[in-house]
DNA sequence: GCATATACGACTTTTTTGATCGTATTTATA
DNA sequence: TATAAATACGATCAAAAAAGTCGTATATGC
């Protein structure tokens, strides 16, 4: 949920962008996210360098760099720790496998990991944002093979 | 750690196909997964129909199947519950979200999802064991923008 | 009958996640 | 300068999930 909550955050701060501080009260009623969790939220995106803020009345949280310049795959990296479906894949959150030398399935992994890093690291949020909804039969069109559904 | 030890044991039973059954303690040590625990992963491939067993003198596992014929994307989405990198773009494990009408990011994770399904249900564990283990360059070697890492 | 398997439910422990609380500090404005 | 409305931030809690252990029943081959 964590990464979940700050992309909405940063998407909502994304339209707005421009035109002064969103109070957290306003981004967790927008966003339908715990106010006293956001809070932990925004400070984290704020350490990172994402967004930043201003207190007292009038305040709130604001973008701190262009849309253009922050990309999906940093915000998902910085909250999950890694994008890999796997340690034993990943740069950032690499965790050493006894099976490494003969593992076989690990190139599957590898493979999705590449996919992943390459459509994560290329998306700017100001892309993604001018971007179209999903429409529902997106997500039930698959050409699954055994069709067992995803 | 299920799905990675479910895994690790059914190319162990790939490798030694037509050539008996193998005990859970060989499993375990070849492996490196706790002998008990193993024990339950068994199981659970065994109710779901990809090994069967033999109990006794001489017993253990042995594929129930031929390796052709058991995809990685079966396996990975029964033990996880989905393929999918989050519940919202999943038919499996699919759970309503308050925000999917108007979610820009949604369509990130849709492609995502539509490429791991892609890779893993036609990833047979026989293609899969035929290929060669990863090479620690082919993981350090990215195409990141951002050159973050992974 | 004995050694060696699987079968399986109950249980425990650890880790992760999600969330709340209290309180200090900052700022605009009346 | 008082006050209302923000952020800042550590402490803490609770629930859920994940990882792993234990005891014991049952089946099989020799």
């Amino acid at each position: 949920m964590r990464t979940d909550y700050a992309l909405r955050a940063l998407f909502t701060l994304v339209e707005a962008y421009g035109r002064g501080p969103i109070p957290i009260r306003e981004l967790a009623r927008r966003n339908d996210v715990p106010k006293r969790f956001l809070e932990h939220i925004m400070l984290d995106l704020k350490n990172l360098g994402w967004v930043d803020s201003l207190p007292g009345k009038a305040g709130g949280y604001f973008l701190a760099r262009q849309p253009t310049e922050i990309m999906m795959g940093e915000v998902v990296r910085c909250f999950d720790g890694y994008l890999a479906p796997i340690a034993c894949v990943s740069v950032t959150g690499y965790k050493r496998c006894t099976q490494e030398s003969f593992c076989r399935f690990r190139r599957v992994f590898l493979d999705i990991r590449n996919h992943v890093t390459r459509v994560m690291d290329r998306a700017s949020l100001a892309t993604v944002f001018a971007g179209a909804p999903v429409r529902d039969s997106e997500v039930a069109n698959v050409d699954c093979i055994d069709g067992g559904g995803i």
